[in-house]
DNA sequence: CTGAAAGCGCTTACAG
DNA sequence: CTGAAAGCGCTTACAG
């Protein structure tokens, strides 16, 4: 393989001259840097990653990490700070914890991220304690997407998942219902996508607000996912009096949530009305009614907030002073949702 | 930081000596091994990655390159490669195509991959002779799932997409259907997945045992996913006379065609079948007929593929002597496939 | 604008 | 089983 040392014969310059010409480093003449680049050019020559970064520092690499890649809104995100990482020429090095709390240890022990990588982006994961301190020892920058903890001096990119859950819920009180079930994700899981607490909060806001009292026996918690969607939703028929609306927590429950009412007979929206949060790229399919959220929009503008401050751009402009930044959601309403009907 | 000095230092040996014990290598005493562990553990040293890259050649790390981690096959693909990849310790740096014909020449380019990585994953990546050329250039093991390029000496893990199409066809035929549209991806696309032109082909082999004449009419070509779907069975409604059934060449596609469907005010089944293939995770909840095939298996299988060589276990037993691994497809029949109507 | 030299922090023959 | 020393291939002050 050829190295530095070929590419400075080749040129007639010395090695730090190949190195400041190659990296685009002012300090280099025009003709020189011409003469450099036909050299590396001839030579097919690419600079050896682990010395450039042994010597250097930098390791042109950033960190991400995801619940479950095989969701909908973490896949998008994943997709879309991908693109801002590689057009600014990093790599992205994945951690998908597969729902595996022994992941999220191994990932988060300062020893693994150390020198890896330049900058973290933590999508959805939950942390204790000891990992923002871990992560804070790293001394590393990061962001947070679509995460309830917070990292001291990293920004955080995310939604209102209070309100969005009373956007969901108001619209089903607007609609006459008000035996109104909730299905949402595992509390006990410490792997669990913390915005369902957020989501139940905004949910009991809202019914309160029109005079109502949260009914435990109508809140059902289970796997943020399909098949807890479905798991949920059969519990809760199996309660007995059948509520006459479901506001699913994401959008992958309230699709469980139509199969299991499918299956025990039951139409959707003549007997029960269903929405959920996301605005999944299969709600349009499934004419599910949502409260949308901007997936693209987080996973780019996470990556931004990353990369702009390496490459010495302030991304003050972009963040509120506490370093946050919430994005909209909006209310679909497709066929899932219709008026109550009167007994 | 601490370095491996420091710990060679407190443990009372040669840097050497730690280098060797803190691997695992075997020929380190035990009482050795210990006291080295232990002022590791210490002083909480993490080797530096590149430090050890640059010394020893190995990365640790394997690229994977998927067309779009956003749908359905390619992220099961990468969440079980991804766990097989993290459970040997080795890292994953993520390459998503996100059809982008640019960015799969910027990653294919025989530099970027470069000691970078210690392998290579490639997910339904159309290679043309030019790329086979510059992976073979890089003299790095690899491998190939679900792509219907080969790379000479790399395993390869797919399912039989002939085979499959064949199995979606005759499920149709034997329904009693004979105007049998056919909705795929768009061959002029660099980046489309391969697989859809086999799909093509069983789809036509089988309509000519039958002694039916494919009908170009019938034939429609779009984009691979949900919106090319829809897309795509609207042009075949322009055109008049519509079919009595559909095969998709994927079940994203088959949800985009349910959707145009039913905003053409034509019922699934009783109007038209429809069928595809993957047993997407959400087939179920659309009462969607498919040919199944096995993501986390072929994602999995290829990982093992990959790693086993790099520990000096043989994968012998698990291909064929030709390197390839061909897995299983099955019908599986839900509520969008009906016998065809009397005229 | 350019070069000589030190140094980044490991691993690997080689020798014992 | 262990150590001294070379070397992996770059980048970065420092000096000019």
């Amino acid at each position: 393989m050829t190295k530095i040392d070929d590419v400075a014969r080749l040129a007639g310059v010395s090695t730090a001259t190949v190195s400041r010409a190659l990296r685009g480093l002012p300090t280099v003449s025009a003709a020189t840097r011409r003469r450099v680049l036909a050299a590396a050019e001839q030579l097919q020559y690419a600079v050896s990653p682990s010395a450039s970064r042994l010597a250097g520092g930098r390791t042109g690499t950033v960190a991400v990490v995801v619940p479950r890649i095989t969701r909908w809104f973490f896949g998008v995100v994943v997709e879309a700070a991908e693109d801002f990482f590689h057009r600014a020429g990093y790599d992205l090095l994945l951690h998908n914890l597969g729902g595996r709390e022994q992941n999220r240890q191994r990932v988060l022990h300062a020893a693994h991220l150390h020198k890896r990588v330049d900058a973290i982006m933590l999508v959805a994961t939950p942390l204790r304690a000891s990992d923002v301190a871990a992560l804070a020892a790293l001394d590393l920058p990061g962001v947070t997407v679509s995460s309830g903890t917070t990292v001291p001096g990293w920004p955080c990119v995310r939604i209102d998942d209070v309100a969005a859950a009373r956007i969901a819920t108001r619209h089903l009180l607007d609609l006459g219902h008000r035996r109104i079930a909730h299905i949402s994700g595992d509390p006990d899981d410490e792997l669990a996508y913390s915005a369902h607490l957020d989501r139940r909060r905004g949910h009991q806001e809202e019914l309160r607000a029109a005079g109502l009292h949260p009914d435990p026996s109508l809140d059902v918690e289970s796997s943020f996912d399909i098949a807890g969607g479905t798991r949920a939703t059969e519990e809760l028929l199996r309660r007995g009096d059948p509520p006459t609306a479901i506001f699913a927590a994401c959008d992958e429950m309230a699709m469980g949530a139509l199969t299991a009412l499918r299956d025990a007979g039951l139409r959707v929206p003549q007997d029960v009305s269903v929405i959920g949060i996301d605005d999944h790229a299969l709600s349009g399919v499934l004419g599910l009614s949502t409260v949308a959220q901007p997936a693209v929009e987080q996973g780019r503008l996470g990556a931004q907030l990353l990369l702009d401050p390496l490459c010495g751009r302030s991304t003050d402009a972009l963040v509120k002073p506490d370093g946050s930044v919430i994005l909209d959601t909006r209310l679909v309403v497709r066929d899932s949702t219709a008026p109550v009907r009167a007994h």
